[in-house]
DNA sequence: TCAGATAAAATCGCGC
DNA sequence: GCGCGATTTTATCTGA
C-alpha cells in the first residue's frame, strides 16, 4: 500500500470509529428513552394523567434553568465588581 | 394523619417518585449528548467534515431502520396468512 | 385616524390574512385527510387490512427518502471534492 | 394463468391502487404543508412573531370547535324536545 | 448572532 | 381506551 491509500485507509478509520462511538451513544440515548417511556406507563397505571406529569417535568426544568442563569448572572456581577464568588 | 391525607401522602410520594427518576433519566440523556458533541468536535479537529457526518449516520440509521420495517410487514403477512411466526 | 393607529391596523390586517390563508390551507389538508380515511376504509371493506396497508406505505416511503438521503450524501461528498455536481 | 393467479393479480392490482391513491394524497398533503411554511416565513419576514401566529390559529381553531360543540348540543336538545330544528 | 437545517418532544388521530 | 404512528411544535446545532 503507497503512502496515499495508507493515509486515506487511516483517515477511513479514523472516520468510522468517531460515527460508530456516536452511534453507541446515539443507542444508549435511544435505551434511556425507552426506560423514560416505560415509567411513564407504569405512573399511568398508578392512575397518574402523563400528560400532567409532563407539565411539571417541563416547569421544574425551566425553574432549575432559571435558577441557574440566575446564579450566572450574579456570578458575572460579583467578578464585574471585583467581589470574591 | 387522616386516612385521606395519609392516601393524598403517598399518592403524592409515588409521583415524586415517578418524576425524579425520569428527571434523572433526562439527565443521563443530556450527558450523553455531550458527549456526542464531543466526538463531533474531536473529528471535526481531524479535518471531518461534520455535515458528511451527520448524513452517514442518518442513512446507515434509515436503512437500519428499513430492514427493522422489512420485517414488521414480513411478520405482519405471517400473521394475517396465519403462519407460524 | 393617526399615523400610530393606521400603522397597527396595517399590520393587523397584514396578520389576519397571513393567519387565514394557513387556516384556509390547514382545511384543504383536512379534507385531503378526510379522503385518505375514506381510501382506507374502501380497501377494508375489499378486505385488505389496514395495518398491512400502512406498513407498506411507510415502507415506500421510507426507501424513496433513503435514495433522497443517497444522492445527497453524494452531493455533499463532490461538494467536499471540488466536484462539479 | 389460473383462476387463482388471476384472482391474486386482480386483488394485487386493486391494492395497488388503493395505495397510490393514498400516496398521491399524502403527496398532496405534503404540498399544502410546504405552502404554509412558506407562509409563515413570509410573516416571519414581516416581522411576525410565528410562535405567537400558531397560538393564536390553535385559540381560533379551539374556539371554532367550541361552537360546532355547542350547535351539535342545542340540535340534539331541539331533537330531543320534539322541536324542529 | 441569526437564519436555516436537524433532531427531539409533545400532541393528535386511528385502528384494534 | 390503549397502544402505535403520524403530525406538529419545540429545542438544538451548524454555517454564514
Amino acid at each position: 500500500m503507497d503512502e496515499l491509500e495508507s493515509a486515506v485507509g487511516v483517515s477511513a478509520d479514523a472516520l468510522r470509529q468517531y460515527i460508530e462511538k456516536i452511534e453507541k451513544l446515539e443507542e444508549d440515548k435511544a435505551e434511556l428513552q425507552e426506560h423514560v417511556k416505560d415509567i411513564f406507563g407504569a405512573a399511568k397505571n398508578d392512575g397518574f394523567d402523563v400528560k400532567i406529569m409532563r407539565k411539571i417535568i417541563t416547569m421544574r426544568r425551566m425553574k432549575k434553568e432559571e435558577l441557574m442563569e440566575q446564579q450566572e448572572l450574579l456570578d458575572l456581577y460579583a467578578k464585574a465588581l471585583g467581589l470574591p464568588v
